[in-house]
DNA sequence: GCCGTTTTCGGCCCGACTGTTTTCAGTCG
């Protein structure tokens, strides 16, 4: 939690210093090291106390210093400063489209806004248009800007997103005009919320493609209109950013458009060694274009290996590709099994005749189902009784099915004092136990820690579910020490989940990775209430992907005899 | 503010579109 505190810090300096109009590789310079710092698998503390700042790439001397300032007094008086000369409140001004750190500062020192309030007031008399630099048309701008920065229409996670790009990909398939098309952006790298749909398409008239995306119906407004880039808004109040180029500049153009920024300029910098120049145009030699055509090509021109979309956030990708050390990264075809679904027994809707079809159907050939435990009233919780019956039905089912079986699990509440939700007589019986906090999120983090631990250390217990309990845009983590966690769960030899309903996503990419380097089995379940959640077992691959994982670190990659014998040899430790 | 098998100073990714401008700064990705 620390890390992001600091990263905080210094994205809100950065982008005080570019209100102040400061020099802009000194602002860049603190964009990337709070970029280094985000995602970082260690505890900054532990490197602080080590020295080791300074090795962090973008981390030279005077930043490690600032770090240490804001370890040690929880601030940073450079930050504080800043924050007397520019008030925090034009930071905000900084999220509205059309404003950019030299409007605003135009803002604060001739009219003296710092707040939105006085900011759309000021647009309703009419006084921004008669600020240098700014019009009639500027002034709308902000105005609509305002408007969407109240709706809040920020992020949207993956899972709603995704679906909703797929299928305006499918439609504009079907055009004639359109030769080839596919989404980039953060959707292609699979971010767990993303802000726009990027759509990269080639054709040689693409006058008339950009016509036909304007023209669909789920399009809400025209922003930015261009032949070759052209910028949407639809109706769900998602952007979309299209961008044509002729088929020869494929591979560059969809390098490009899939970021990430800071992935990107990594590869150019590199390019520049070599004496190339990269633009989504191709990569060249002077005026000769020597590749472009496939991302692959670009990638080998600089000297790389291709790197798979997921981990194109200059999180070391760059330095291991050029070492030849590029994790072989899990496919979902290698996936055999859903970690965590829930039946009719508790509050799942399917039973489990239908679980057992829609894996079938999934090509998936175990599934456990892990339904709430008695204490836990509101989920329909299993009593004692009806969780036997469940055992019998599912040894029943599980004859008649050749191709995929059931596993009889169940996601037991850790109670309050870190015991657990059903008698150790009871948890022997059940296949998979998997752990889980459901009350008490309000808890310190000592408390809440303390419950995972000992929940973990159990015996009888294979993984904990939803580690850290966020619920995307609507709920943070409960106050759970991480490092704690990793360090018990590496040491009995327990799983962590990477829970993959579309809202938790949870462990996350980050913590995912940190669990990954630590030799922790990470096991994938949907979490599924709705037959069709099971569908967002992709979505735990993207996760996995994303922090580095390859087919070893991930449990549903096993057949479901080897997953059985994975989970007896864990009580046997 | 960082960084260096050419460098400890002088670089630091690259281009499209808009709006307010008579040639380009600002914003955006």
């Amino acid at each position: 939690m620390k890390n992001k505190e600091v990263a905080e810090v210094f994205y809100k300096v950065a982008s005080l210093l570019e209100i102040k109009g400061e020099n802009p590789y000194r602002i860049r310079a603190y964009q990337k090291a709070a970029q280094t710092i985000e995602a970082l698998t260690k505890d900054l503390e532990e490197l602080a106390k080590r020295g080791e700042l300074e090795k962090l790439p973008g981390i030279g001397k005077d930043l490690a210093g600032k770090i240490q300032e804001i370890l040690k007094t929880g601030t940073l008086s450079i930050y504080e400063q800043l924050k007397k000369e520019i008030p925090s409140g034009l930071l905000n001004f900084l999220e509205i489209p059309s404003l950019g750190p030299k409007k605003v500062k135009v803002l604060y020192e001739k009219l003296g806004i710092t707040t939105l309030e006085e900011l759309e007031k000021a647009c309703l008399e009419h006084k921004i248009s008669r600020l240098p630099g700014f019009g009639w048309k500027t002034e709308e701008n902000i105005l609509k800007g305002i408007k969407l920065f109240k709706e809040k229409l920020g992020r949207r996670p993956l899972g709603e997103v995704l679906p909703v790009a797929e299928e305006i990909v499918k439609i504009l398939g079907q055009e004639e005009v359109i030769e080839k098309i596919a989404v980039a952006g953060s959707i292609r790298r699979k971010k767990e919320t993303v802000k726009d749909i990027d759509l990269l398409i080639t054709s040689s008239a693409p006058e008339k493609v950009m016509k036909k995306v304007t023209e669909l119906p789920l399009v809400e407004e025209v922003i930015v209109f261009g032949e070759t880039k052209t910028s949407v808004r639809l109706r769900m109040g998602i952007q979309m950013d299209i961008r044509v180029v002729d088929s020869d500049s494929w591979g560059a153009a969809l390098a490009y458009f899939t970021g990430s920024k800071a992935h990107n300029i990594r590869v150019r910098e590199l390019a520049l060694e070599k004496g190339l120049k990269i633009n989504e145009y191709g990569v060249f030699k002077g005026e000769v274009k020597i590749a472009g055509k496939t991302e692959e090509e670009v990638y080998t021109s600089v000297g790389l290996p291709f790197i798979p979309p997921e981990i194109r956030e200059d999180w070391g990708e760059i330095e291991a590709a050029l070492q030849g050390k590029l994790p072989e990264l899990v496919d979902y075809k290698e996936i055999k099994g859903d970690g965590h679904v829930h039946s009719k027994y508790s509050d799942g809707t399917a039973s489990l005749e239908e679980i057992l079809m829609k894996a079938e159907k999934m090509g998936l050939s175990w599934v456990a189902v892990c339904d709430h435990s008695q204490g836990l009233k509101v989920a329909g919780g299993v009593p004692i009784e009806e969780l036997f019956k469940k055992k019998k039905q599912i040894e029943e089912l599980n004859k008649r099915s050749p191709r995929v079986k059931l596993i009889f699990g169940a996601e037991v509440d850790i109670l309050s004092d870190g015991t657990l939700d059903y008698p150790d007589e009871v948890l022997k019986e059940i296949d998979l136990v998997i752990a889980a906090i459901h009350t008490g999120f309000q808890q310190d983090e000592k408390q809440i820690t303390h419950r995972i631990v000992s929940a973990l250390k159990h015996p009888l217990v294979h993984a904990l579910s939803h580690p850290t309990g966020r619920v995307i845009g609507e709920r943070e983590p409960y106050a759970v020490n991480l490092q704690e966690v990793f360090e018990v769960a590496s040491r009995y030899g327990k799983a962590l989940e990477i829970n993959a309903y579309y809202k938790r996503l949870d462990l996350n990419d980050i913590n995912t990775r940190a669990a990954k380097e630590r030799g922790i089995p990470l096991l994938i379940g949907t979490d599924a209430h709705f037959i069709d959640q099971m569908e967002y077992l992709h979505l735990g691959v993207s996760v996995a992907r994303r922090a580095w994982c390859e087919k070893k670190d991930i449990l549903n990659t096993l057949s479901y005899e080897e997953f059985l014998s994975w989970l007896k040899k864990v009580r046997n430790k």
